[in-house]
DNA sequence: AATGAATGAGTCTTCATTCAT
DNA sequence: GATGAATGAAGACTCATTCAT
């Protein structure tokens, strides 16, 4: 057997990480893979632990080995989702830039996002209420993460004690909602249209409609 | 089949009802009530026929001789915890006075019928996401619903035009959500006092901040 | 409908036991029958849900009805076999006969018993040294309800107190060990020759190798 | 094939042996070593593969090429067990000693062989029962082997006819059960308290219980 | 017309065994 | 020759629905 060309083969000391691990660190992500493609297409309920088998094409064994079961699995792929969203709107955000600039460049990767991995999104935002109370509760994690950025928005207010205590909770609800219609409906393609709106929305409270207005139309 | 004897029989005018449709009617309602109660405690994906027929107190052919089977009932539920609160809202709504005051009318009145049903409010706003799509259409109708209601909002506003088209999908949204996180949260007890909070909410994007601030804390 | 001649009827205040309990009950009885013959012929380990539900023409729902589990039908036959046994044997005993006599009543009606129903008897014997720990800590109860009654034979002895503290444990051991190895080799239907030998083996410590055997050639 | 270099090559007479022979050979002890504990520990039912080639670090193809599943394992640790206890105990005994004398030591090694090993001795009297027809009929055979040596105590017996015929069977049943119950109720430690007891339960029958109890007192 | 017992398909999960590397 | 990942058959248990009484 011809061994790799001496450029290619792996410096000493940058040993190989522990093969199983490795094995088990593939296994999972492209389970995963097929879990949320599967989830959003079925629906968490509907969804059996042979489709997620079927379309990993691997067996049971080998999926009960990575995970406790059903519900774990979903965790995972909201986890995973999430992570991979959160970071991708992170890249996009400039660290210097106003925050009202951050907001616009956050909706914009979100859409954008969105729009790009419809499947992954509906996990995300449709089928995570439906994954039991455990993963709603990753849900709400994620809200409460947000909540302080958008509250930051508050320094840009005439008068931020007078805005409502709960707004930023609101307005993420809100938010969520309107994307949650548009990819249950299945107009996830069109998506991207709503960035004016988002715009609005979220920046109105703090900096009023009019300013709004024009920043969501500058964008 | 041998008629009753005479004078057992319901006087002209005192017309016996289709004894049929009556029963079924009240059985109905009934079933309806204990499987709210249910669907509330247990959750839609953890309740099982027999729970329901267990608490209702009827046969299983009763509960499908009137529904088609456990997502049918859960429909119907919703529909009835829908209705019923509707009702409650719009008597509570004083059709003549000025929006604002309509707006605040009724989201009291909501209130505190979430407040005094918490069970039934459950089932409306978190379990009604589990609850396959068909209750989910359900639900967003009754957003739908509400969405011209708020519109009127508008003619209030200095600058129509520039709120952005969605606004009162997601201020709907918004408010659904934080009313949803009460109730998983157990918090239903102290829900009345999102009152203020709800009002400026709702009333800010079109009444400014200010004139929003100051009749919430009038209410 | 012809209704039972009044003599048959029953006396009022004698009234119905609930059906269910009664059906219940029944159905109980009818599977621990079939299930006593499976667990006899197939061995506990091999048995399956699948071929208790079969042999008792019973659904799955039924069983579970019924019973947790296979780990719980099976100790369920073993106590109805134990009490079974143990009412007929005691019912063969005289009770104011001379302790010597009634361990021979006691030993041939047991052997009896086995002679009669030898996979009832093979459960109580064989199968429960696999049914799991709770399964042996009910024949273990068994051992230990016999001791006190072997221990009277201590009365006859010239030196009871040179007799060893554990003479009934092993006694009782050792004769159920004889019945064991007669029922797994498929001679249960000779398993009435051993009475003598067992009569021997039960009476000599406490009356001596003579009189035990004259004992046993004359029962 | 290339044969080794002269000067490499074993030394006649010293010949090496069959490498494969070893190595299995070698293996097969280790892995039985693993599985009497992890038979012991979790009780045969409850053990699979997995436990065993885990404990005993060895590929599940190394196990299947010197075992043909768990049944055989579980023989062959039985087998192992059985063998080592029995050297043991045929060592401890002097041969030329009087019968009476070489029981006591037999009884006495048994003990101390148990006490030593009670993971192994929990295999050989307990999990045998539950390691299926084949174990169980390996389990007799041990029986069958010690019941000649006791019946030469019918030699110091008065009137040797009058024992019955099943004696024998009947005492190692019944020494059986009694450390059977002190290995399972985890007294394993004090089981050399045993030994008079068991000295007066062997030889009580042949020698008479005031001897046999001057013995056990003796030892 | 009401009851609730019976059905049996479907799900999750485990494990002995094989086979590719 | 050794490894341990993949297989897939099989079992326990649940529950929506039907049907006999």
């Amino acid at each position: 057997m011809a061994s790799l060309p001496e450029h290619l083969m792996p410096a000493a000391g940058e040993r190989a990480p522990l093969p199983r691990e490795v094995r088990l660190a593939h296994q999972r992500r492209s389970i995963l893979d097929s879990s949320i493609e599967v989830f959003a297409k079925r629906g968490y309920p509907a969804t059996t632990i042979d489709h997620i088998v079927a379309a990993a094409r691997v067996a049971y064994a080998s999926f009960y080995e990575i995970f406790d079961g059903k519900q774990d699995c979903f965790l995972q792929c909201y986890e995973q989702v999430a992570t991979e969203f959160w970071e991708r709107i992170s890249s996009a955000v400039p660290p210097d830039a106003p925050w009202p600039e951050q907001v616009c460049a956050a909706l914009r990767a979100a859409l954008e996002a969105i729009a790009a991995e419809p499947l992954a999104a509906r996990v995300a935002l449709v089928e995570v209420q439906t994954g039991g109370p455990e993963a709603l509760a990753g849900y709400e994690r994620t809200h409460d993460t947000i909540v302080p950025l958008l509250r930051r928005g508050r320094e840009f207010s005439p008068a931020p004690d007078e805005l409502p205590e709960t707004l930023e909770e609101a307005t993420i609800g809100g938010v969520a909602w309107l994307l949650r219609q548009r990819l249950v409906s299945g107009e996830a393609g069109e998506i991207e249209a709503l960035y004016p709106e988002l715009v609005e929305i979220v920046l109105g409270p703090y900096l009023g409609e009019d300013e709004a207005a024009r920043i969501a139309a500058a964008g």
